[in-house]
DNA sequence: TAGATTGTTAATCGATTAACAATC
DNA sequence: TAGATTGTTAATCGATTAACAATC
């Protein structure tokens, strides 16, 4: 079902539909088309057509897309039919709005955990959490058998961090720090930096 | 000298290449090569010599290219060889980690102001500024002639924020919101949404 | 039924890579 | 000079789009 060798540029497409069919549920709708759907994101409805065939044949001729069953294929699909425990590295400003940010759980995530190497910050609460001590962030995240993290640890320390995280089994790494990260070829990595983002569109700006 | 129609995929990625070069710099490093630069970003050389010749002849046969001086035609290419003043919209959580974040500033930007339409916060301070209502927004960014703005708002009033911006003269729009925008052409905008990176991430997960 | 929309194929378009002459 | 690396061309590769039979 799941197919052999899906593009990856496909595959990052996926969650967008998954986002926008939420909101057209959210807003009561039960029935999409290619059409609708790609007219709000700015894409072809041919390409999106072309996209959800590579997993199967979720549409009815004639009708379109029933709205909660796609969800529910893409979903799975994406493995965001349960719920990932994730870590989060990084205390500082960034790292504390990642960490009360209300967006992630509905969606797959949940943060179970936050470190940061200041041992002043140690033991202080964080929203929900308590800040941990980066002492034994490798084996903890191995025993409980977590695979996801976010890194918001200033970029001068992230390649660190990013090798202890690889050390306790960790294999997706969303990376808020401005720089590239070397990690082994089994483990995932994004990143954001707004900087980049702005930069690219002060290009088209008139002077 | 800027060349008449470069790929937006090439221009995307020159804040990248800038963003590398930098680091080097701070590393002390004068001279480097595609392949050098290629190898720390995960990109071949041919297609960093490609992306480069498309807005001239900036390295040396042999040699390879001045890392001060790609720096300084980079920036002048993505317009960022100057600072340009962004307007903040939204002092919740993440808007007041955005409002912090020091790394801006010499990479070309600078926050100007922070508006939040919550009564109860106006005049409130956030790092060094005081939170403005939204009452004056469109009428103070269109007299100071502000281009660029950064959403930080829920995503259920990102998109009549955005119109008041698009009012107002802005033409590029970081949204930190989970939805996208409808804007004129002539309005770019960028998305940043941890959670479609980590969905990108878990398809390749193991179960 | 008539109208609409899917899933898929083939054609088009665009981006990446390989290769190499030029030359520092 | 010999070795290295650029800038560029042509070839390859991959992604998007157009079009339409199938069918709800």
């Amino acid at each position: 079902m799941p197919a052999n060798k899906v593009p990856d540029i496909v595959v990052g497409r996926l969650p967008l539909y998954l986002r926008a069919l939420s909101q057209m549920a959210r807003d009561g709708k039960e029935i999409t088309s290619s059409q609708e759907l790609g007219g709000r994101l700015g894409i072809s409805s041919a390409q999106i057509r072309k996209d959800l065939s590579q997993f199967g044949e979720f549409g009815k001729q004639g009708t379109g897309y029933n709205i909660n069953f796609l969800m529910e294929q893409l979903k799975r699909i994406l493995k965001v039919d349960r719920v990932w425990d994730i870590v989060l590295v990084g205390a500082g400003d960034l790292g504390t709005a990642v960490a009360n940010y209300r967006g992630f759980v509905d969606r797959g995530f949940r943060i179970t955990a936050i470190y940061d190497n200041d041992p002043a910050k140690a033991g202080q609460p964080v929203g929900q959490f308590l800040i941990r001590g980066t002492g034994n962030l490798t084996e903890e995240i191995r025993t409980q058998k977590i695979k996801v993290a976010m890194l918001a640890v200033p970029a001068s320390e992230a390649q660190e961090v990013s090798e202890k995280l690889v050390k306790a089994g960790i294999e997706a790494i969303m990376c808020y720090a401005p720089t590239s990260l070397f990690v082994p070829d089994n483990v995932r990595v994004q990143y954001i930096d707004p900087v980049l983002h702005l930069q690219h569109m002060t290009y088209y700006l008139p002077e």
